[in-house]
Formats: C-alpha cells, structure tokens, sequence
DNA sequence: CAAATTGGTTACTCTGGCGTAACCTTACGC
DNA sequence: GCGTAAGGTTACGCCAGAGTAACCAATTTG
C-alpha cells in the first residue's frame, strides 16, 4: 500500500460531462435494484468508479440525483416516442407507432426506465416530476383523440378527453411494468395487444374482433 | 405536573382490538399524507393518541405496521367489489357493477385507500405484497374474460387474457388515482367513463359510440 | 515554469428516527 | 384482597447513511 511510487494514479482522470454519465449509469442501476431509499450514495458511487464526494460536487444530494435520473430517462424516453410521431396518419395508426416505440424503449431499458417509474411513483418529492411527465404524455394523447374527432365533426368534453387519455396511459404503463417482468416477452407483441384492447375494447374482443399490425 | 394525584390517569385504557384498530387508522392516514419513509412512528402513535412501544408491541416493525394496513384496506376493497360480484350476469353488466364497486370504494376512501396503494408500488418490501394483490384481481378479471368468450365457444390463450386483464386493471388503477386527485369527481361517473374505454375502445369512441349504465 | 483549475481521495461529523429497557398502574380472576 | 397479566409510560441506545472538511495531484493556461 505504499505503491503509487510516482505518476501511477490507480485511477483515471476523466472529463467531468462523461464521469456525469458514468454516475447516472449507476445510479440507474442502483436505485432500479433497491429502491430509492435502500440505495446507498456509497453503493452509487462504487458502481460508478468513483468516490462519494465527487457525486456530491456533481450531481448534488441524493434527490437531486434521483430527479437527474428521472430526467435523463425521461428525456430518452420522450424523444424515443416523439421520433416515431407522424401528425397527419390516421389514429390508429399514430397510437399504433406511439405504442410500438414506447414498448421498444421499456424492453431495451426494462431496468433503467421501468423501475425508475415505479419508484417515482410512490415518494411525494418526486411525484410532480413524474405527474408533469405523465400530464405531458396524457395531453398528446387526448390531443391525438381530439384531432381524431373534430376530423370527423364529432367533438367531446375537456374532462371526457382527459380521463380517456389517462385510462389509456394507465393500461399502457402497467403493461409496461407487465412487460419488465416478464424478461421473455416481446415488446412489439406486447404493443400489439395492447392496441387491441385500447382499440377496440373489450366488448369487440369478446366478439372474436382482432386488430393487426398495418403492412406487414 | 404533579397531577394525577389518584386514580386519574391522563389516559383511557382500552383493549387491545380497539387500540389496534386505532392505531391502523392513525397509521393509514400518516403513511397517507408522509409516505412511508417520511412517516415516523412518534408521529403515528402521537395520531393514535397512543405512545410508541404499543405500536411496537401490537404491531410490530414500521414495515410490518405498512403491510398491516395495506392488507386491512385491501381486504376491506375485496369484499366491497365481492359484494358487487354475480357470476351469473352477462359479462359487461359484470365488468360494470366491478368497476362502480371499485370506483365508489376509492371515492369513499380518497386518503387511505389510493395513497397507500400508491405507496406500495414502488418500494421492494411490499411490491410482493401489493403484487399479490392485483394478481387476483388479474385472474377474476381475466377468468370473467376466459368465461364470456367459452359462451360464445371461443377461446383464447392463457397470455393474451393475463395481459388483457392487466390493461384493464392497470387503466382502471390509473383512473382510480385520477379519481383520488380530483376530489371534486363523481366516483359513478368515473366508472362510467372507465367502462366507455374499456368496453368500446378508442375505436368505437371515435367513431362516436357510447356505452350507457344499464337500468337507470 | 508558476499558478490556477479541475479531477480526485480519505476520513470524518452528525442527526433522524427505529427499536427497546425498565418501570408504573389499573383491572380482573380466584 | 391479592397476584398476575394487560395496558401504559418515559427515556434512552445506537447506527446507517447523508453530507462535508481538508487535502492531494494532474493538467491546462498565460
């Protein structure tokens, strides 16, 4: 332990924006595996390589941390969505895309995102970051079912629109956590269903109806 | 502070099954508007009008008092939508008296019931808890599924009614914390809506269909 | 080649709040 | 009426884990 005689620094020197990323890569795992209170800043900062204090001159204290986390997936998540967006194809069409990018991106990050939102959902300091992520997610959809209306020169209540909106983002969420569990399952089938019973609800399903993917 | 000269204890002595229920109440409405790690057991038996060491000796641990009051609201929930239940009902008519017992339960209970709920998901220790929980609720709903379609001599495969089922739980937990935070709303016609959705999909909907409650 | 700046460390402090030990006091069975 | 269990209290032990102080070493910069 006397080592490091001369320029041997055990450790590396790293750029500040790329040691930020390692620690939120880690602090993504953490929190996803332990939850938000059992994960240790300890436990975080050896995941990442790195020593507690430079968590602290980085990223701030363990919920500012956690709201980064929340944020940076957040972000991807969104984007993920947003790129498969196209505003001129008819609804079904649109939510069919808007599931199939959104199932993609829970089955490529089933810890990161998933357990992230579950945790998110429980603890008051985080819940109106989540609730303006959901709010933001609920408002397109019940845009896309206003647009879909008004195209038809039907038109419904605010309300109307609202509890829509959020019935369909609560099924899809909790297939979504359906979906983290099951490491085996496909994201794109599970999409599928999904769109069968937003689609055409349970009535018509128990008719023998069936949605299927466009083109193929 | 000398008082209690003789036989004038401060307190009222009570047995044991009343102070437990006393404490549960006391519990559920701390956990309710704290969370569960922001809650403390001072401030809990303080609301129980009660001292800390009965706590621990009539319910144990702070998880095991959470877990205590999760099982008590949710076995009071149960049986409020079991009251509801007639197996022998066409299968909308079932799905609907489900929903307005569970829509009317949650009205009633606005702090306890949904928050509590909320807790639960995110935090490991009770995640089994609560997973338990709603897997019954899965498999009634997708056993009502799995016997509507046998009477019509269809089928269907055990994962498409689980994920089915879970959609329409999960959309109905959504509008079940909807509910919870818009206290002005009529728990019916929140269960009316859910039906709307769940029953006739987006589709139909768009298309200007609407379910209606069935005998007044 | 100083002298800041930036990346990094070890080794603490300090407190919230869980859980308990030790100790009263009323009621009730016998 | 008296012992013992049941209901109750105050006061404390204690520790995990958030956050910090103090200090070291590369690297850029003028």
């Amino acid at each position: 332990m006397l080592a490091r005689v001369s320029g041997t620094p055990t450790y590396k020197r790293l750029p500040r924006a790329v040691r930020e990323q390692q620690m939120l890569d880690a602090a993504v795992r953490v929190f996803s595996r332990r939850g938000f209170h059992a994960a240790s800043m300890d436990e975080i900062a050896e995941d990442a390589g790195i020593s507690k204090p430079m968590v602290y001159a980085y990223l701030g204290s363990k919920e500012e941390l956690f709201v980064a986390c929340l944020h940076r997936e957040g972000t991807r998540m969104t984007e993920a969505i947003a790129g498969a967006a196209a505003p001129d194809l008819p609804a079904d069409e649109r939510l069919w895309r808007g599931l199939r990018a959104f199932f993609g991106f829970v089955g490529a990050h089933r810890d990161g995102w998933a357990v992230l939102y579950r945790q998110a959902r429980g603890s008051q300091p985080f819940a109106g970051e989540l609730a303006a992520m959901r709010a933001r997610l609920v408002e397109v959809v019940a845009g896309m079912l206003d647009h879909a209306l008004r195209a038809e020169g039907r038109e419904a209540g605010e309300t109307e629109l609202e509890v829509a909106a959020y019935a369909l983002v609560g099924a899809t969420e909790s297939l979504a956590d359906w979906l983290a569990d099951h490491p085996e399952a496909d994201p794109e089938k599970t999409a599928t269903r999904m769109m069968n019973v937003a689609w055409l609800g349970a009535g018509q399903l128990l008719r023998g109806a069936t949605w299927r993917p466009p083109q193929g």
